[in-house]
DNA sequence: AAGCCGGGGTT
DNA sequence: AACCCAGGCTT
């Protein structure tokens, strides 16, 4: 008997897929902080922590913010020193300040709220892409697609398979979705794709058995095969934990605002002192060095310097100070 | 498109 | 040691 023809795999609907996955976040989602309200200040505050950043890293400190500065007015009126204090260790600390601006706007310039329409919130700074679409959508309800890294994991390998697609076509796939939803499911939808991202079809370890759309994903049988590599090429594991981006200019950015976080409210701090506590082997030499990011971060407005007006000679540096803005 | 921006956890 | 992360902005 001739051996048949290999059947085409059953494959569902893309809406019978969609409500699966809906299905199964019913039963699997991560109970989060920012899942509890709906309130427009508390779920911009949690996107902004979140951008580049995990969440198990921000539910520590997501309550402690709010308990801090629970509404617009109270963050836009607390001193930006105490906001980028409340900020470690999320890093990213611009973060901080855009944030304070964006309360400031949203009292003074709309009036205790938030524009509604991606589109405006995108106009206002450190508000991207994601942010916009989440807020619209978590906070307002919009049906816009959510697209952060794990949703375009996601989408990308459940129906384009393991080749690598463009922003483009993951962007009409996730609209495509997006318009196929029952009315009022676009939260859900958008929180469910990062949840199977997160727990399930996780960037490097996915757990394929675990899923509830492996049947009909495009890349469940080319993950297995990769995993089984991996697993075969997996060597002893040794713990280096060694400093990250030693000597690095981002790495003494960290560590410079780390050190005015720890002046005392409204104290600041001998440039040359500053420079013996982020550098062990710091000599004066170097005080153009640690000027020069001390002055980057002044003009991002993560520090004040206190000197005389524009001087950057090195005998003057020895007068200059520092402290949070 | 590429580089920059933190920092902690995982493998 | 590299990789990862509910990204955004600048050049």
């Amino acid at each position: 008997m001739k051996r048949p023809p290999k059947p085409p795999e059953p494959r569902s609907s893309f809406r019978e897929r969609m409500l699966r996955l809906l299905a199964w976040y019913q039963g699997a989602q991560r109970d989060l902080p920012w899942r509890h309200t709906r309130d427009p200040y508390a779920i911009l505050v949690a996107e902004v922590m979140l951008q580049q950043t995990q969440v198990s890293r921000v539910v520590p400190r997501y309550d402690q913010f709010l308990a801090c500065f629970p509404t617009w007015h109270a963050l836009a009126d607390a001193p930006v020193a105490d906001v980028i204090r409340a900020w470690e260790p999320l890093g990213y600390n611009r973060r901080a300040v855009r944030l304070h601006r964006l309360a400031q706007a949203a009292v003074h310039r709309w009036d205790g709220d938030l524009p509604h329409e991606p589109e405006l919130l995108r106009c206002l700074e450190g508000i991207g892409p994601y942010t916009a679409a989440a807020v619209a959508c978590f906070a307002f309800g919009a049906p816009v697609p959510v697209l952060d890294t794990n949703a375009r994991r996601v989408l990308l390998r459940l129906f384009l398979g393991p080749a690598k697609a463009q922003e483009r076509e993951l962007r009409a796939l996730a609209q495509e979705a997006v318009a196929a939803l029952p009315e009022g499911q676009a939260p859900a939808w958008n929180q469910a794709l990062m949840d199977l991202g997160a727990t399930v079809c996780t960037s490097r370890k996915p757990l394929c058995p675990r899923c509830p759309l492996r049947a009909d994903c495009r890349s469940a049988l080319w993950m297995q095969r990769a995993n089984e590599r991996v697993a075969e090429a997996r060597g002893p594991y040794r713990a280096l934990r060694l400093k990250p981006f030693r000597g690095s200019s981002r790495y003494y950015r960290g560590r410079i605002v780390h050190q005015l976080r720890l002046l005392p409210p409204g104290e600041s701090v001998a440039l040359e002192e500053l420079g013996t506590r982020v550098k062990t082997t710091f000599a004066v030499t170097e005080l153009p060095w640690l000027y020069r990011l001390v002055a980057t971060l002044e003009r991002e407005g993560l520090a004040r310097v206190e000197a005389a007006s524009g001087l950057t000679l090195n005998s003057e540096l020895g007068h200059v100070r520092v402290r949070l803005p």
